[in-house]
RNA sequence: GUGCCCGUAGCUCAACUGGAUAGAGCAACGGCCUUCUAAGCCGUAGGUUACAGGUUCGAUUCCUGUCGGGUGCGCCA
């Protein structure tokens, strides 16, 4: 059995061959043959998708047929019997050339060369053409992911990434406000480094503004009494009581104030009373993002107070510019993008009445040394929804200012609040707010409940790290799986939950996966793949697609559609695995279902990996 | 007042950015375990996609308006 995938260079509609490699996939003898276009880097694999590649071919058929520049609009299929692939551009062409669908799509069908891809090729309803792939062209695109450590996902040209996520700010500790970001921007950092960009991580963290003077001064009062350990322990409470102070002693409030001028002046004394407060804070938050399991270090780190020397340069910059005007004693960029109804401009506050900076201020400085001194080509801010104003108007003006080229991709990527049972702001029963690292607790000692009530006979310090595992998996999951864009319930039960879209759910169907392969003793890992049973094409074609949801996820930032994928690829595998017995089959069915098994794993290993969710070999 | 986001099954959410009969999961009901983990699988029921218009071969998706909710809107971040 020989499989020929064509691979045509990207993005055109030509049939430009580039490269060819051989690959001995199998000892049955199957020899997958699949041709590259040009590799870009070594060891990269630069393969289309099912969808792009069908999308050419079918694009240049369109154009055979009559209808060039056409977009072919190839999608997954809605249903099973849609095939397993549909193309929908037929309808919109024929509209444009006034011509008649059927009869239109009956022309794409015969100049459309799908051999050794599809087995069947229907035209539907007004105009929908249905392909139905055949099972040895998938058997050869998962022989080419088993083959591969990134699972075939294509490596594009590796473009400089920052994420920039979490952010908080360092007066107080981490609650639950934080959350969000630090999840989702994780995420979205692991996909985009997956693919091959080069990712920076950056924690933009508030380090500096008037409360730390509060702050030092407070330190300065609780190291004298001998307190300031005990005190520190609880940054929490730390900064409850500093404000009391401030509030409640002028002297203190005065101390506070002076600081504050001292600090901003660059006084030796205060500078190092104020990098101790950071740098127990920052303790603090590594303590989270460890427990979480998140890729922040203290080298993620760039904060505020980075960018300080710049901003009279920021401010001065903006008036040379033009852009910059004095009104009402700030200085202020009007933004003719932005108007109301009567026609005024929007203001930009980039610098108070007192000569103070605002975090507008400090954001385009931020912007500029990432294009300058970084060269980034695309910043994401993780950034919670309500600040959207804000990141429209600072990738304005920063691109009107020339503090980055207008190619730059400046995006803010919004989410939406964590909302309690009852539908409003997740507070403690007494209104308060959920410190980070009790909700993290919390969910692990429920997991370990759960895990200790359906699992008793696992020894103590197994269920504990398959709680940490779980807990953690669950709260992330749950966030992840929705569309950010919009607020979400937080709900214990349904987020740990064993069945249904969740964390465990998956967790638990890659350990039956795994326990396939704890019983099967002697098998050969480089099996040939052939697909017959219904199960296992619904499972193939699932898996066939990972490098498609992969893409997507990297350019759209929206991990909820990776959950959906590994939601359904563990149903798949949950229904193969019911249908189709793997151990007790014989020869080349067993050889290749325990193929099929373990690209499952891999994918769903990989997959989970990518959400920062860890799976467990048993729970 | 105005900008942005949202309104989909009883509940929590999808719908690949304009495609076919709007899908999942919970919850409800009915089946399947001497056979690789039943934490599973199969099936039934559940909808005027807030409402009213418009655009077109085709609308949950785009446009206009109404109602309802969230959130932002010059010296906080």
């Amino acid at each position: 059995m020989f499989v020929l995938l064509a691979s045509e260079k990207t993005g055109r509609a030509s049939l430009a061959v580039a490269g060819l490699v051989f690959r001995k996939a199998g000892a049955a003898g199957t020899i997958a043959v699949y041709l590259f276009a040009q590799p870009r880097r070594r060891g990269a694999i630069d393969r289309m998708t099912i969808q792009q590649l069908l999308s050419l071919r079918v694009q240049a058929a369109l154009a055979a047929a009559g209808a060039p520049d056409t977009p072919a609009v190839v999608q997954a299929s809605s249903k099973p019997e849609f095939g397993d692939f549909q193309a929908n551009g037929v309808m919109g062409a024929a509209k444009a050339l006034k011509t008649n669908p059927r009869a239109l799509a009956q022309s794409v069908v015969e100049h459309l060369d799908l051999t050794d891809i599809a087995d069947k090729v229907e035209i539907a309803g007004p105009g929908f053409i249905n392909i139905h792939l055949a099972p040895a062209f998938l058997a050869a695109r998962l022989q080419a992911a088993l083959d591969d450590a990134a699972l075939g996902i294509r490596k594009p040209a590796a473009q400089k990434v920052m994420v920039e996520y979490s952010s908080p700010n360092l007066a107080k500790e981490m609650h639950v406000g934080h959350l969000r970001s630090t999840i989702i921007g994780d995420a979205i950092a692991r996909v985009l480094a997956f693919v091959g960009h080069d990712v920076t991580r950056c924690n933009h963290v508030g380090d500096w503004g008037t409360q730390f003077g509060m702050l030092v001064a407070y330190l300065v009062e609780t190291r004298q009494s001998g307190d300031a350990e005990l005190e520190l322990a609880d940054l929490e409470n730390f900064y409850r009581k500093a404000k009391v102070r401030f509030d409640e002693d002028p002297v203190f409030a005065d101390t506070a104030r002076q600081y504050v001028v001292r600090l901003q002046g660059g006084d030796a004394e205060v500078l190092a009373l104020w990098k101790q407060f950071v740098a127990v804070s920052m303790e603090h938050c590594q303590a989270v993002y460890d427990k979480l399991g998140v890729g922040l270090t203290l080298d993620s780190v760039r904060g505020e107070s980075a960018y300080n020397d710049d901003l009279p340069v920021v401010v001065s910059d903006l008036r040379a510019a033009g852009l910059l005007v004095e009104d009402q004693g700030a200085q202020v960029v009007f933004l003719d993008e932005f108007r109301n109804p009567e026609g005024d401009a929007q203001a930009m506050i980039i610098q108070k009445k007192d000569g103070g900076y605002l975090y507008a201020t400090t954001d385009l400085a931020a912007v500029r040394y990432r294009h300058r001194a970084l060269d980034l080509k695309r910043v994401i801010y993780v950034v919670d929804a309500r600040q959207s104003l804000h990141f429209q108007q600072l990738f304005t003006l920063s691109k009107k200012a020339g503090f980055a080229p207008t190619d730059m991709q400046l995006e803010h990527v919004a989410f939406g609040t964590m909302m309690g049972d009852d539908g409003k702001p997740f507070k403690t029963r007494s209104g308060g707010t959920v410190k980070l690292v009790e909700l993290i607790d919390e969910a692990i000692e429920r997991a370990y409940a759960l895990v200790s009530e359906k699992n008793p006979a696992l020894a103590e310090d197994t269920r504990r790290s398959i709680a940490a595992a779980v807990g953690v998996g669950a709260v992330k999951y749950a966030d992840l799986s929705k569309n950010r864009t919009s607020d979400y319930i937080f709900n214990w039960d349904t987020m740990l939950a064993f069945e249904g879209n969740t964390a465990p759910y998956l967790q638990y169907a890659y350990t039956r996966v795994q326990s396939v392969f704890r019983k099967v003793g002697d098998f050969d890992a480089s099996a040939a793949v052939v697909i017959d049973a219904a199960a296992e094409k619904q499972l193939a074609l699932h898996l066939a697609q990972f490098d498609e949801v992969i893409e997507s996820v990297a350019s759209s930032c929206q991990p909820h559609q990776l959950c959906a994928y590994l939601f359904t690829l563990a149903q798949q595998f949950s229904r193969f695995y019911e249908a189709c017995p793997i151990l007790s089959a014989e020869g080349a069915t067993r050889a290749s279902r325990l193929q099929l098994a373990a690209l499952t794993a891999r994918t769903l290993r990989t997959g989970l990996d990518l959400l920062g969710i860890a799976v467990l070999d048993e729970m």
